[in-house]
DNA sequence: CAGTTAATAAATGTATACATTTCTATTTAA
DNA sequence: TTAAATAGAAATGTATACATTTATTAACTG
């Protein structure tokens, strides 16, 4: 079932897919051309993914290391927040969403890891229930996407294990466990992609 | 010395001040005629007012009392974090920097009071040292704005007492207080400000 | 030859016409 | 009378021409 993409997921997709050469300038009317519209919708779709860390100037933004734990920095305040929520308020169906996706994790080819641990830190996040901090979330959604795409890809040690341990720590009720918990696996995770990427 | 102001800030300005009838729809083409400019930087002027929760689809954005909190809490998160590396970081030209804001807030008539409190909190932010945390927080400026300017003008009690108990905890590099101080302070501000707005 | 300046090209900024969508109000049918 | 349908108006979406700014490169000068 073939849906049909927006000019912003297509061009995201190409950016994702490494398709833009990092040194050459993404002008308007160059993307204009490339994907036949004029350059008013491109400049809307430039913004929105400035917006998302993925271009800055007109070029493909390359964020630094220094830049990346930056953008972890603030991953990780939120979803340390989060896990405080998470342990105030999920209830066993919420929990046994999380335990889901960590079978569905083990168990499945590549990609099908990749939307499952998607799906742990989503569910984590809707612990939060406030739209600004989602949307601050969802803002790094790219950017986490490319590092999670790494960890699985390359196959980060304990990864799984991690998400079912922070699991337990919901289960507990332990804040100060959890918090720990979910630190440790984001730095984990900043740490081995930064090695790799 | 007059400025020249930018639209966007000619725009900013005039919902800030009240300028807007809630009720009417800001389109694009009344606005284009009000600031006599076309309707292609008006859009780019309300997409940056969107973002800055000052705007929505075009109408002022009039957040709810739990939009507040939802607002107020991702504040609290970020200066709350700002805390802990203050804690970790300032030194006693900063600590001063502080102080000196207090003093001034002291000492001003309320226009004063109202910048050097804003100093005394951006100061905080800076401790973050955090490009993508400052914008986020950043954001919310013309939110925070508003209410300040109600806490200042309606004199919240122990307003700048707090600030300086605040600067107390960084110099007794006191972690837990300070962050229980912060909140407590923002959660003042927010439940004073709502039940006058 | 290095560094400045001027000329040119190419990009972004802005205005505007036209296309499409969304909203509003009025008619029509149940 | 309510609700659905529809015509008209008004908004936003898109393309494009023109204005202005920025970048590039060629020419000039010390």
């Amino acid at each position: 079932m073939e849906r049909n993409l927006s000019l912003y997921e297509k061009v995201r997709e190409d950016i994702l897919s490494g398709e833009f050469d990092e040194k050459e300038k993404m002008t308007e009317i160059k993307l204009a051309k490339k994907y036949e519209v004029s350059r008013t919708p491109i400049r809307e779709v430039l913004k929105q993914l400035e917006f998302e860390y993925l271009v800055k100037n007109g070029y493909i933004y390359k964020p630094s290391p220094e830049d990346y734990r930056n953008l972890f920095e603030m991953r990780t305040l939120i979803e340390t927040h989060a896990i405080e929520k998470a342990i105030l308020l999920f209830g066993p169906s919420d929990i046994n969403d999380l335990k889901n996706s960590i079978e569905k994790a083990y168990a499945g080819p590549e990609d099908e890891t990749l939307s499952a641990n998607k799906y742990f830190h989503d569910k984590l996040i809707s612990s939060i229930r406030n739209p600004f901090l989602s949307e601050t979330y969802e803002r790094m959604n790219s950017i986490i996407y490319l590092f999670s795409r790494t960890v699985v890809e390359r196959q980060r040690p304990n990864l799984i294990e991690e998400h079912a341990q922070i699991v337990e720590a919901i289960e507990e009720r332990d804040v100060a466990k959890g918090k720990r918990l979910i630190k440790e696996h984001l730095d984990k995770d900043l740490e081995f992609s930064l090695y790799y990427m």
